[in-house]
DNA sequence: GTCTATAAATAGATAGAC
DNA sequence: GTCTATCTATTTATAGAC
């Protein structure tokens, strides 16, 4: 439905969406958010297809419906977390000072790491990054977010409030990075800090470094 | 055998290694230098028994008189790992500034990540874990070197060369998560840098941080 | 599209002869 | 201790009825 073909002179036409039509989305949300726990939890190779369908409370012949190999719903799930990212981006405050904006995006990371509600995909599993990279969403997000955060990347170091010594690249690669920094989990099972607290330490070492200033 | 019992007089008793026993302890060395570069490669799901006794050239049953599972040779390639590095640690010159000690250690965790002999397991697999933690060999070489860097770590933040507003126990997981941290491996998948220029890159951004000084 | 039941393949582990 | 052959369990994925 292209909705610009409504009349100029009336409301926009409501894209129709049967009430079946609309159960089966909730479903297909139902099951990317189970899949996005239990990635978070398990990883890929330990979240079983079983389990998923178990926790949805659907079949699992009923899963395979929706999504056609485990590969996907790790990819449904990425393209979720994509979307999640691209959307506390654009909540940002446009005016802040890029530095800032940099350090609120690896907060936001560590956040959704503490919380469980980061999927970890195993980086050595080849077949399922070629599925991952075969996938339009997902790299299109990705490349809006970088995009996005590269900005900042130049902007800062073009202010001075970030290191130019270290390749734009290598900024980029280090803030994805908090997403599977083990240290925080590592912090947390200590018990020795609450939340807040592992993800100010990590945020300090990674943007003041562990040298004296 | 007690050597301590050999006379006083005459040189130490060779303990008495027999031929079949050497061959035996020089298979069984063999078998967790594939089961490192297996895990390296492919990481704990991903690498199969199977694999492992094709590359070492025995048959799996073999395999399973020396390692009773593959947790088994999963914690001995870990154990290997901890005595590589704790002589590296005895090779360092013991006059030098404890900073630079530090350095030193989380430099040959890149350089071993980069050469793709850095074994790693999944965090996330608990009976992977409670079965390494029960390894004594394994938590004795841990508790080792863990002493030691802990060590260099009070003094270099004594001498005033590392920040002292980190907790010594996060700057530890801040050196160890070099062993798997993914910045490396995707700069050399880029391949715009050399395994140095990276391992300098990694360094920098892990000292000195992204802020500029 | 959802279900039950099952296929097909894989992988960890073992039996038993030598 | 090494081998071939096999067991057993698990897991991804599908067939076919409704």
């Amino acid at each position: 439905m292209d909705q610009t073909l409504a009349p100029l002179n009336t409301a926009p036409t409501p894209v129709k969406v049967s009430f079946k039509a609309q159960m089966l989305l909730a479903r297909e949300g139902a099951i990317v958010i189970a899949v996005n726990r239990l990635l978070a939890e398990k990883g890929f190779d330990l979240m079983t297809v079983d389990e998923v369908a178990l926790d949805v409370g659907i079949a699992k012949a009923s899963l395979y419906k929706h999504f056609s190999s485990k590969e996907d719903l790790a990819a449904a799930a990425m393209v979720r977390v994509i979307g999640l990212a691209q959307a506390f981006l654009a909540s940002l405050p446009p005016a802040a000072r890029p530095l800032d904006q940099l350090k609120a995006v690896a907060r936001w990371m560590l956040q959704q790491q503490l919380k469980g509600e980061m999927p970890s995909l195993p980086s050595q599993n080849s077949s399922l990054r070629a599925n991952l990279m075969s996938n339009k969403a997902y790299l299109d997000g990705l490349m809006r977010i970088s995009d996005q955060i590269g900005g900042w990347i130049e902007a800062a170091q073009a202010d001075g409030t970030l290191s130019a010594k270290v390749p734009p690249l290598v900024v980029l690669y280090t803030l994805y990075a908090r997403a599977c920094d083990p240290v925080p989990g590592f912090l947390k099972a200590g018990g020795q800090h609450s939340d807040e607290d592992i993800i100010n330490l990590v945020l300090a070492t990674c943007f003041d470094g562990l040298n004296t200033r």
